[in-house]
DNA sequence: TAACGGAGCGCC
DNA sequence: AAAGGGCGCTCCGTTA
């Protein structure tokens, strides 16, 4: 069972179940909490346009049907990445209407100031929109995994949504201490604080002139100033260097990103009641990863995990999964020796062997293959890869061919990668084109791993949602890696969810394979803890 | 003054 | 000879 949801203005709305009338309710949260007992599938417009009402409101649910996110796939999959995607779109398209540009981003959020904000999606819009995404999906070279996509990447948006409503546990005076032993005081504003300045006056004394360690221009003055050109200012290049200057330089930039990405400002911003809230941008990467839009909730540094903290009587279960893209490669390409060796928990251990017994060196090949690296030992670890499992090496060699010649490639479920650019194909023809062919060629290499691991995360944490004790919550999801804040008496049972919910992922999308996905699940009180 | 690209580096 | 994929965020310094 369908049901087409609207919201209205003042907490009212318009929902139509399928085939009947749209009925206008004064309150939309009420009429939804009813109707969930029959766990319908609700189909609107835009997740982050209903959802966060409802769940401020109380209200959980348990699988939707998002038309913007699905246009977005389908228009891919049509090779027609980038069009506007919002379900009004959608519909202007299925009418010949003028088509009305997605708002988002700085500038489009400017112009709606003079605009007038479009109505929102009407039940009868919605339910047309999603009848003919339903016949599109029928017409893609295998609809049942371009379904589980569909629903992945909806359930996705409720994920996302609930982790926003939740946040993350995070204790604003751990994080103090922390700043302020790295970096002395919280300072006024404008001021750099103690520490920080104490660094940039021994750069200063170090050269014999003030700059501003903060622009690599005045760095690479200044070491040209003392008779040490440098080609970049990279760290790693930094290094390098034999001048009083590196050591205090290099710990002035690793402090001043903590202060200025992760400081007491980013803390006002984005921390309240011990919670950190981010906003998830849902499949907001090509590859289908999610990104965020603001708070940086990706970039996380490792040293920030120990203000990750548990509230009383809860714990943190902190979950990645281990060697997730190779793993991927293997199910996908259905290479029988490379599936044997991702049978065990240690992938590259077990595939060792064939590269002189060298657990790194079969990391590197696998590594190689899936980035198009070629650097160092590459070539020939490669080559190893190619005699020993032809067909998960044939698998991402086509994926850069298809790349390279300005074909569309393909994830495990259907999501595509986005067409060459006009520039692109100019490029492509010109004196730099065996560079360019070869840039996207590792880009579409990548992507088909990449967008798959994507994929398989996605089933995961829907299938993990479904399987938790209430009152355990899904607070944070990066990548290949979730953690469920629950109480602490719970814990056990969250750890056996999550081995539950990566057996249930593989089977969704891969069905029987040798190949596992081992989950490493730890109970901690704190983040840090976790590694 | 705002916008933008580049540099650099955090995460996977 | 060397050659790695994807992001977000902040700063700088230039340009519009």
């Amino acid at each position: 069972m369908n049901v087409a949801v609207a919201a209205g203005p003042g907490g009212g709305g318009v929902l139509r179940p399928d085939g009947q009338a749209a009925r206008a309710v004064a309150e939309l949260a009420g009429a939804v909490r009813e109707l969930e007992a029959g766990r319908p599938r609700w189909v609107w417009a835009d997740t982050r346009e209903v959802y966060p009402a409802l769940l401020a409101s109380g209200v959980r649910l348990t699988r939707c049907h998002d038309l913007t996110l699905t246009e977005g796939l389908l228009l891919g999959y049509e090779g027609r990445y980038g069009e506007p995607h919002s379900a009004r779109a959608a519909h202007a398209r299925l009418h010949g209407l003028p088509v009305p540009e997605d708002h988002h981003g700085p500038r489009a959020r400017q112009a709606t100031l003079f605009e007038e904000e479009p109505p929102p999606p009407d039940a009868d819009l919605v339910a047309e929109v999603h009848a003919d995404q339903l016949r599109r999906i029928e017409s893609v070279e295998d609809p049942g995994r371009f379904r589980l996509l569909v629903a992945a990447e909806s359930a996705g948006a409720l994920i996302a949504a609930e982790m926003g409503h939740e946040g993350m546990p995070w204790r604003e005076d751990v994080h103090d201490t922390l700043l302020t032993g790295l970096l002395g005081p919280r300072p006024v504003h404008g001021m750099r604080p103690a520490k920080l300045q104490a660094l940039a006056d021994q750069v200063a004394a170090a050269f014999g002139t003030p700059f501003n360690p903060d622009s690599p221009q005045q760095i690479v003055r200044a070491f040209k100033s003392v008779g040490l050109p440098v080609a970049s200012t990279r760290a790693h290049e930094i290094k390098k260097i034999d001048h009083p200057g590196v050591a205090p330089l290099l710990a002035y930039k690793e402090l001043a990103r903590i202060y200025s990405f992760h400081g007491w400002v980013w803390a006002d911003q984005w921390v309240r009641d011990h919670r950190f809230r981010p906003e998830y941008v849902v499949g907001g990467v090509v590859s289908g990863r999610w990104a965020t839009s603001g708070g940086g909730a990706l970039q996380i540094p490792k040293v920030m995990r120990k203000v990750v903290v548990a509230d009383e009587g809860w714990t943190l279960v902190v979950a990645d999964a281990a060697q997730l893209e190779p793993r991927v490669l293997a199910a996908m390409a259905g290479d029988g020796g490379l599936a044997r060796a991702a049978g065990q928990t240690d992938l590259y251990q077990a595939l060792a062997q064939p590269f002189g017994g060298e657990r790194d060196n079969a990391k590197l090949a696998m590594l190689s293959a899936m980035y198009g690296g070629t650097s160092g030992d590459a070539p020939k670890l490669l080559a190893v890869m190619r005699q020993r499992f032809p067909r998960a090496y044939q698998f991402v060699e086509d994926a850069a061919r298809s790349g390279e010649e300005g074909r569309l490639v393909r994830s495990w479920l259907g999501r595509t990668c986005p067409p060459p650019s006009a520039r692109w194909r100019e490029l492509v023809s010109g004196p730099e084109g065996s560079r360019a062919a070869r840039d996207r060629g590792r880009f579409t290499r990548n992507f088909v791993v990449q967008a798959t691991a994507a994929e398989w995360a996605l089933a995961l944490m829907a299938v993990l949602r479904g399987l938790l004790p209430a009152p355990a919550r899904l607070v944070f999801f990066q990548h290949d890696e979730v953690m469920v804040h629950c109480p602490a008496e719970l814990a056990e049972e969250v750890v056996a969810a999550v081995d539950r919910a990566a057996e249930e992922a593989t089977g969704l999308l891969f069905g029987p394979t040798p190949v596992r996905f081992p989950m490493q699940a730890l109970a901690v009180r704190c983040y840090a803890d976790a590694k």
